[in-house]
DNA sequence: AAAGTATTTAGATATTTGTCTAAATATATA
DNA sequence: TATATATTTAGACAAATATCTAAATACTTT
C-alpha cells in the first residue's frame, strides 16, 4: 500500500485521476490540463503507473492511459477496517 | 484531503492508526511500540492530529490519544466516485 | 521544594520529492 | 530521408520530510 498512498499524495496526480474517470487520454492531453512541464507530467504519470493507479497503452506515437481503480481495494479495506473500532470505554 | 492523504503517507503513522484502533494510548506508550525516539513519534501524532485522524486528551502528565475515523469520510467519497468510471469503448 | 516522569519544542541533517530545462527515443509525415 | 510530433530520460535544484539529540515545559511524588 505504499506505493498506493505515496501516489495519492499529490494533488496534481489526484487530479490526473479525476479526468482519466471520464476518458482515456493521451499524456499530451493530459499535460494540457495542468500548468505544469510535460516531463513534470510524464515523471507523476509514471509513480501513477507504479502504484498500478493508471495503465499506459501505446499506439503509434501516442501512448494513452487509463485508469484503474481495482488496486484500491486492498486500501479501501483497510480504512474500513479502522472504521469499525472500539468504543469509547 | 490534502493533510489526510499525507498524513497517511507513511507506515509508522499507519500502524499507529492500527494500534489505537483497540485502544486509547498515551503518548508514551505509542511510542514504546516502535524503534524510534519519542520526538519523532510525537511529531507523527503531531501529524495525524493535524489531519483529525486522532484526537488528544490530557489527562494529568499523560497525553491520551484516540482514533477518528469520520474524517475519512470524504476521502471514502472520493475513492469511490473515482470507482464508478467509464467502461473501456 | 527538589527530583522524577511524560511529552513536546528546537535545531540539525540526510533523504525524498516536485519541478525545471536539455537531450534522447520513437513514430509519423512530407 | 529529413523534419515534425509525442513522450520519456537525465541531471540539477529547491522544498518538504523523517529522523535524531538536547533542551524546555508540565505534572507528580517524595
Amino acid at each position: 500500500m505504499n506505493n498506493l498512498f505515496k501516489a495519492l499524495n499529490d494533488s496534481t496526480r489526484r487530479e490526473i485521476l479525476e479526468i482519466l474517470k471520464d476518458k482515456d487520454l493521451t499524456a499530451g492531453e493530459i499535460a494540457d490540463q495542468f500548468n505544469i512541464s510535460k516531463p513534470s507530467i510524464s515523471h507523476h504519470l509514471d509513480l501513477l503507473r507504479q502504484a498500478g493507479l493508471v495503465v499506459s497503452v501505446k499506439d503509434g506515437q501516442y501512448i494513452y492511459y487509463s485508469l484503474n481503480t481495482t488496486v484500491m481495494d486492498e486500501m479501501l479495506k483497510w480504512i474500513i477496517s479502522l472504521q469499525s473500532h472500539k468504543n469509547k470505554s
